[in-house]
DNA sequence: TTATTTTATTAAACTGGTTTAATAAGTTTC
DNA sequence: GAAACTTATTAAACCAGTTTAATAAAATAA
């Protein structure tokens, strides 16, 4: 059961690569080689701060959400769910201690590959520095869009859109959550909730 | 004396993408070769909105500001100075018309590479696409750490914060771009900078 | 140098959020 | 299935920003 789940999810992670540029069978298999599998229970750390970060992740499974603690609150970043990558990637590139938490927010399957086994490979071929690169600026463009949306746009825009974009989040992910993803309190989103229930 | 400043500017280029990754003295010249230099006046502007981005530039000399209109409303997103590259990415990547504005607010010199002879040049080179890796990670930092500033702290501390970090963008820019960078009125700014100037 | 335009400050009324605290509803756990 | 805990809503007082409009200061053009 564990073992076919595995199969099935390298399958997906295969394919995610595919869809960044071609990638030769062989080199792609010893790629996927390096990966490991991490089940990470619901309400568990993936990273603390003070911690190292030393793998890049993909989501099999499940939901990681990305916060700091900010004078004691939770300032949420970014939801992580299936089939995307992910990793605190400032401290992964400046290999310096995390300021951030991942954590699951329900039971949820990652798989790891070593920052050492990545950049090596990368080194080595020009198709997995390509896969590298594309999946870099995707990243930028995922963030970049995160920008747009906290820079323009009122609270409650921001909540409808999240909505629209994401409605599986707020099923899954506890609304205090959410709250702080778009930078307000529970309450303002309550009030913000209100509001709208109202006005239709 | 145009002549020796594109000179020292490509130059400075040539460092800058040394700074990332080893590159063979003759594809790098190839590389430079691609570029053309572009003279943008004060208050010209490089890409409006509707128009497509067939660029990546490069900032020489000058200051380029990266905003959209949002109700009439101008919001800048970053300010672009000597020694970094820059596009607007989302049209960039996805070849569709910009939402954006690139102007100039000071005299400003850019060079210029068509995103056809860079592509070819990463598919053919695997130290070029090295180098298109990690500036496009360089970026991805660039705007995580603005991601950071918006969604943590107050405005009076991202006022003082850019104040440390930037402070020659406040002697060079209008001060209404800055409180619109930092997602304020340019009357709510001139409040925070009363309240500050009163505190000390 | 003066005239014109652009940029920055101030004031006053307003608004969408915050904080704190109490209550209600939903989940876990045993 | 009751007890304990977690999450969501509501209310009231408060506050950091907004809008609009008037004025002052600075930069640019003639």
């Amino acid at each position: 059961m564990t073992v076919s789940a595995t199969i099935d999810h390298l399958k997906n992670l295969k394919n995610k690569i595919l869809s960044y540029t071609e990638v030769d069978e062989d080199l792609l298999n010893h790629w996927l080689g390096y990966y490991k599998r991490i089940d990470v229970k619901k309400g568990d750390t993936l990273i603390s701060p003070g911690q190292m970060v030393e793998h890049f992740y993909y989501v099999a499974k499940g939901c990681i959400y990305y916060y700091k603690l900010e004078e004691g609150e939770q300032k949420v970043l970014e939801f992580y769910t299936e089939d995307i990558f992910f990793t605190d990637l400032p401290a992964y590139v400046k290999e310096t201690p995390s300021d951030y938490y991942l954590k699951a927010s329900e039971n949820t399957v990652v798989y790891a590959i070593l920052k050492t086994d990545g950049e090596n490979s990368f080194k080595k071929s020009h198709q997995l520095e390509r896969f590298g690169r594309l999946s870099m600026q995707e990243a930028f463009m995922k963030i970049f869009t995160r920008v747009e949306r906290l820079s323009n746009r009122t609270n409650e825009e921001r909540y409808l859109r999240l909505l629209e974009k994401r409605p599986d989040l707020l099923q899954r992910v506890p609304q205090y959550l959410i709250a702080s993803y778009l930078g307000l309190t529970p309450v303002g989103l309550s009030k913000i909730r209100k509001r709208i229930s109202i006005s239709q």
